[in-house]
DNA sequence: GTCTATACGATGATAGAC
DNA sequence: GTCTATCATCGTATAGAC
């Protein structure tokens, strides 16, 4: 292993992507520009391919990174018995972790058509990886006979839709508290999916 | 009104917008030249401007002319009486919109963000007012007693996201037919805010 | 109504000085 | 490790011929 001497690539790396990740959630990743990237770093243009070979791969490695990240989140759940309780918890964790990472969410759905086949089919398989840890939630509880039939697939892509969609609207220091807004939306995945809440219903409003 | 001679603007301009439609949708907004909206059309890039002030506008027309759309076309459901037979009549027709649209349905998702502020404004206007057609329902159902007590505009929010979601994996002659996915949909939305779907569950899969 | 030609700045990426 | 300088290309938009 080559030796490196007096690199600050070890911090700049860093700094790189998170300028990227953000300046990418807020214009997308066609309207900005490395020139830009660079100055949010405090760099000129031509030093960011000290730390990506180009932009694709900047964005490719976020949306993996992310992905990567939130599936580890997932696994690192304590394990819980029944399905009922398991649609809870995953709800939950999924709307506090999106909560938690906006920008990357936010560019984990709208990019995906800026990448190049490669990184797709990547990105592809870590989507439908998590897509499929609901779908086997889902089969488990109709197979106690605590979910209602309905086609499993559908439904995970559903439920999933509907959780997401917080990062559409809610903003911190709002109306509602982060924890009402993730227990009202495990409410209505457990109701959607034929099974009672697990807590009391919130007030209508 | 000033009289138009040998004029093609009539028939011209709609094959620029179905144009910028599509390739907005493919693309994204910031990643489609005028070039490449000009050559779909058999256009020079220059000849363009004949038929739009600028790139922006025809994005914005684009996004208010979809809204409009969406609005008078739910404007023109046969009224019905019971709240519950009035979402499941929403979701029904919001699905099958949305499928029918795709391309117009995406950009009015994905490029709120390249509007500028005043665009923007008359954008949000239009969502907001389809929003309030739906928490309109709710608050009806939660007085009538037939819904669940729960928040209306996060269960707005979260059933219009779970019914648009459609639009990220259905694809036309796939496992599922569409009034198959409108109907589990439609159902996945009754019973998450507490009320029984109206039709026969389908079978698991 | 459409064309060609063009203004003028920004783009992603590279080469080589320090 | 970062800089400056640069390349070739592309971007939106306009002017003026036909």
């Amino acid at each position: 292993m080559a030796r490196r001497q007096g690199s600050h690539g070890d911090i700049t790396g860093p700094r790189v992507r998170a300028a990227a990740l953000r300046l990418f959630a807020r214009h997308g990743y066609a309207a900005v520009s490395m020139r830009q990237i660079a100055a949010e770093v405090g760099l000129q243009a031509g030093a960011l391919y000290l730390y990506t070979p180009d932009k694709q791969s900047l964005l490719a490695d976020l949306m993996v990174g992310h992905l990567d990240h939130l599936l580890a989140a997932r696994a690192a759940l304590p394990p819980l018995g029944g399905p009922a309780e398991r649609l809870d918890q995953f709800a939950r964790f999924h709307v506090n972790y999106h909560l938690d990472r906006p920008e990357a969410v936010f560019i984990a759905y709208m990019e995906l058509r800026n990448l190049e086949p490669a990184n797709f089919a990547r990105v592809e398989a870590l989507r439908r990886a998590y897509e499929e840890g609901v779908a086997q939630i889902l089969r488990d509880g109709q197979a106690a006979g605590v979910f209602a039939p309905c086609d499993v697939r559908l439904a995970s892509y559903a439920l999933i839709a509907m959780l997401t969609g917080v990062t559409n609207w809610y903003r911190e220091g709002g109306r509602l508290s982060r924890d009402q807004v993730a227990a009202d939306h495990a409410a209505l995945a457990l109701r959607a999916v034929g099974a009672a809440p697990l807590s009391p219903a919130p007030a209508a409003g």
